[in-house]
DNA sequence: CACAAGTTTCAATAATTATTGAAACTTGTG
DNA sequence: CACAAGTTTCAATAATTATTGAAACTTGTG
């Protein structure tokens, strides 16, 4: 009996694919994304060659609208890239793999939807004049301050993380936090 | 003529309230929580006193179940206390106002949510036996192991802003960015 | 320019999520 | 313990969001 024999792989490389790009569609949700752009993003992601729309529809059971305007959202965000090839009319996709690009197109996305347009309406609202006087006006303004000073300190952190070059932001968060 | 007469105020505190309240909401949809959930939460933000589920319901509009169920989230949350009145069967609310502590409260229940989740699903695909001379394999492996990196150094960062105290890092960040 | 082989759009529909409101429950008090 | 004054639950419904699929469109080629 050979000594590897007994142990069987728990899952085939295809299946732990599967899971992945399930695990991946979960996640999506819950960060606010679609669970279809969640899974073709994630299923591009572990495959080693270009995908065309037929191969998505067909691997997640999704219809052809649904496989084009999700991959025109990845294009969009930065995550995927057409590859297109010589001689042929039909266009395929493939994920950008590497995960430093990765985080910071997700984090210009989420920046964008989820700050710039609440800093936005905060500066509106913040610069309304007022009675100085008036104690609940007082607090209203403190209040709306802080909020805002919290926006710009976390506008400032993302926008140096997402510039951040592997060698230094970058390197010198994973030293000190791993 | 007044000089000042001119320049009459563009909105009344009320009006801006009602607009802060407003636009919180909509943030909120964006940040993943539902509209009321964080209307209610601005509404509770910009009140000097506590309001009861009454006073919830009439000044949003919204029905008492609405009200207490998502009084009781933003309870879970750590976002708004309860105020209890000797000889008064009501129950107030009060929010938080530091938005130190806010902010905490938003990132342990963003974490929660969006990470914990996910890194539990990855370590154990990442886990998951295979064979290192399959170039596949690898690049699978690879792929979620720079996945399960980046989840890591995020969870890190996010539980050392949780646990800044505002003397520290805190002050860091805003000395750093402001 | 007609056609083949694709892609995109968008109205209709399905699926999901949030909200209502009435009934059940809780709790303090005479 | 009966009642008053609240709170909570949850099935039904409303509102929102995602998906389908067929029609319109695009583009390269004989």
């Amino acid at each position: 009996m050979n000594p590897t024999d007994h142990i069987p792989p728990v899952l085939t490389l295809a299946e732990a694919k599967a899971q992945f790009v399930h695990t991946w569609g979960v996640s999506g949700a819950n960060w606010g994304v679609s669970k279809t752009l969640a899974q073709v993003h994630a299923l591009l992601l572990v495959s080693p060659g270009a995908l065309s729309t037929e191969d998505l529809m067909e691997q997640l059971k999704i219809s052809r609208g649904n496989a084009s305007m999700t991959v025109r959202e990845l294009l969009d965000m930065g995550l995927v890239y057409k590859e297109l090839r010589p001689g042929e009319r039909r266009e395929y996709f493939i994920a950008e793999k590497d995960m430093l690009q990765v985080t910071r197109c997700i984090i210009r996305v989420r920046k964008r939807r989820e700050l710039d347009q609440m800093k936005r309406s905060l500066d509106q609202l913040a610069n309304l004049p007022g009675d100085p006087a008036d104690a609940e006006y007082r607090a209203f303004h403190a209040t709306l301050t802080d909020i805002q000073q919290l926006a710009t300190v976390s506008d400032k952190l993302l926008t140096r993380l997402m510039q951040a070059e592997r060698s230094w932001f970058w390197d010198k968060f994973i030293k000190l936090f791993t």
